[in-house]
DNA sequence: TTCCAATGTGTAACCGGTTACACATGGTGG
DNA sequence: CCACCATGTGTAACCGGTTACACATTGGAA
């Protein structure tokens, strides 16, 4: 492989020079960068990634950094970030947490150890005293999901609250008269968030209690077993809001095994819009986030605070739209 | 952040010292030892990737080139590949091709000026050209699914071939008397050898003709356009045997809205055993592949290559199994 | 005419590691 | 007693770039 004193030499120049014009910094005279590049092809030169990081602290890589690329939610995440680095010369570094601390640790003194340029991160572990030492190693990061509790950094997510109340409006316009949530872990602050959206639009109805309510593990299931146990604890319920889409289609699953009809007897309303959402039979009725817009963003801006051209730390909130499907095509409403 | 220099400084040693004890290579005394690991940890010194790539050519990355992580077949490939990655100190840069040569070799561009260590590729497309501009940079390469035409490197991959006959065998067992094929693109190798199973498990019996097969892409849209067709040409069809999941997925669809009863007009049975597969009503039987142990094993011997424990290119092939699930369930058989 | 800014280029230090090589010491076999 | 090897350590070159700084040259304004 060529370096840039080969270059240099060929064109009887500085090295100086080649790098000048291969940043466009500084003053490189037409002719001379004719000459310049003319050697450059000859060469086949190939400026040194590692080379250029160590020396100028910039090696145009992100670390995604997300809980469990298997799960359906993240793939098209991961897709539209990877798809808007390339365009912007970055490249991306897969990193599964599986929500765990130490994981999560582990990764981050990789990505100082790397000189990694920024971090997008989908994590609902991470504290602040990691932050900060980011932020000491001047990395930038952008959180999705994140609360804004504490904004330190920049944070894209969707309108969880408003999505879960969606869902519920949607559920009573279909004629359920009395709706279960089944919610996800409540350390994420968007299982919350769909919980707290669910008891704003439901508290006001007589038949409203707490007990309407059962946690499951956002997997399939954790849906299925959820469903189970909120249904014998109230066989009338007509409607389900749950968490997210993969708890969806297991207490789908599970309600055809107990021999519950869907819609008929129980309208189901999911959350996130994941592709497998519209396979099912009946096909899931779901709040549909904008997962590929939301990836886009958050790189788009993380990259806009590597290169310096953004100072603040702003939130970005996607609105969420209702894809209504089978499982509450009840006929009642 | 200290430098091995500030460790050596403080430890009262050479860096080569302190450079041999991180690498464990050379004798260092047991003494020494003590205090240069004294120095690490009050220093909280770690060592920059950057830099020991620069000098030493070996940078802990792996690419893993694919078509497109939002193909629900990837992620839990690319899942199995970070995994063992980073058990063994690798880092993963993830890579969306689809299946574009222009975009394949952006990659491999960007893999040499990076000095990554080793790539994973998935791809049909990347010709034998491409592979020797990566060997010339010494950089080993595993393909997964690539025909063993020319091995040039490593290959894992299923037996797809058996897959096929597996799944024709099972939809005569379950009393089909008349078996079409969906297939893939042929220029992706796994498509054309099922294609090749297919014919070696129907040609001998008198109802199969060449039109009983339909191509379609490999998507949920070509498996639904497929089967259209192919219904519309040979109404008397009561078996389908589709090249992947995602087609036979957008198959059963279909049937069901062109009032095609599934399994009793119809079995289905698909190939390659993703998650929504099982999700469906009725569940989708196919031939699943060991999409993590493939993934697993291609990165291990990924890593043997980089390590130099590995000379020669093994073709490793996994066996395929049936999953027997709604689809076929006729009660024909 | 003088001075200064804009333009253009080269030298050399630096980024933070690895490693070839030289050199020292002490024990062992012949 | 000597040669030689295993052990232990330091010096300095090198990996392939970036960039601060010094040093021309040129042209226009004062």
């Amino acid at each position: 492989m060529a370096t840039i004193r080969d270059v240099a030499k060929l064109a009887g120049v500085s090295i100086a020079t080649v790098s000048r014009l291969l940043n466009k910094s500084g003053y490189v005279n037409e002719e001379t960068k004719l000459k310049v590049e003319a050697a450059i092809r000859k060469l086949n030169y190939e400026p040194n990634t590692i080379a250029r990081g160590l020396a100028g602290k910039k090696t145009g890589t992100l670390a995604l950094v997300l809980p469990d690329i298997s799960n359906p939610f993240f793939p098209e995440l991961a897709r539209a970030v990877e798809d808007v680095a390339r365009t912007y010369g970055y490249t991306v570094l897969l990193c599964n947490s599986d929500n765990q601390p130490d994981k999560e640790r582990g990764y981050m003194q990789v990505m100082r150890q790397r000189y990694v340029d920024g971090i997008l991160f989908v994590s609902h572990t991470l504290n602040a005293r990691d932050l900060e030492s980011m932020s000491e190693a001047k990395i930038p990061i952008v959180m999705l999901d994140r609360s804004p509790a504490k904004v330190i950094c920049p944070v894209v997510r969707s309108k969880n609250g408003e999505g879960a109340q969606l869902a519920v409006r949607h559920l009573l316009e279909v004629g359920c008269r009395k709706i279960g949530h089944i919610y996800g872990p409540q350390e994420m602050i968007v299982a919350k968030e769909r919980v707290m959206g669910y008891e704003e639009a439901v508290r006001s109805f007589p038949w409203y209690t707490p007990t309407m309510m059962e946690p499951g593990y956002f997997t399939i299931e954790g849906g299925a077993d959820a469903v189970e146990k909120l249904m014998s604890r109230h066989p009338d319920i007509d409607g389900l809001f749950i968490g997210n889409d993969l708890m969806a289609l297991g207490a789908l699953k599970k309600l055809k095994m107990l021999g519950v009809s869907v819609p008929d007897q129980v309208a189901i309303c999911g959350f996130d819009g994941i592709q497998m959402a519209a396979l099912t039979e009946p096909e899931l009725t779901t709040i549909v986030q904008p997962i590929y817009d939301i990836g886009m963003m958050a790189t788009r801006i993380l990259i806009k605070k590597i290169e310096g051209l953004m100072e603040e730390h702003p939130i970005f909130e996607f609105d969420v739209s209702l894809a209504a499907r089978g499982t509450t095509r009840t006929g009642r409403g």
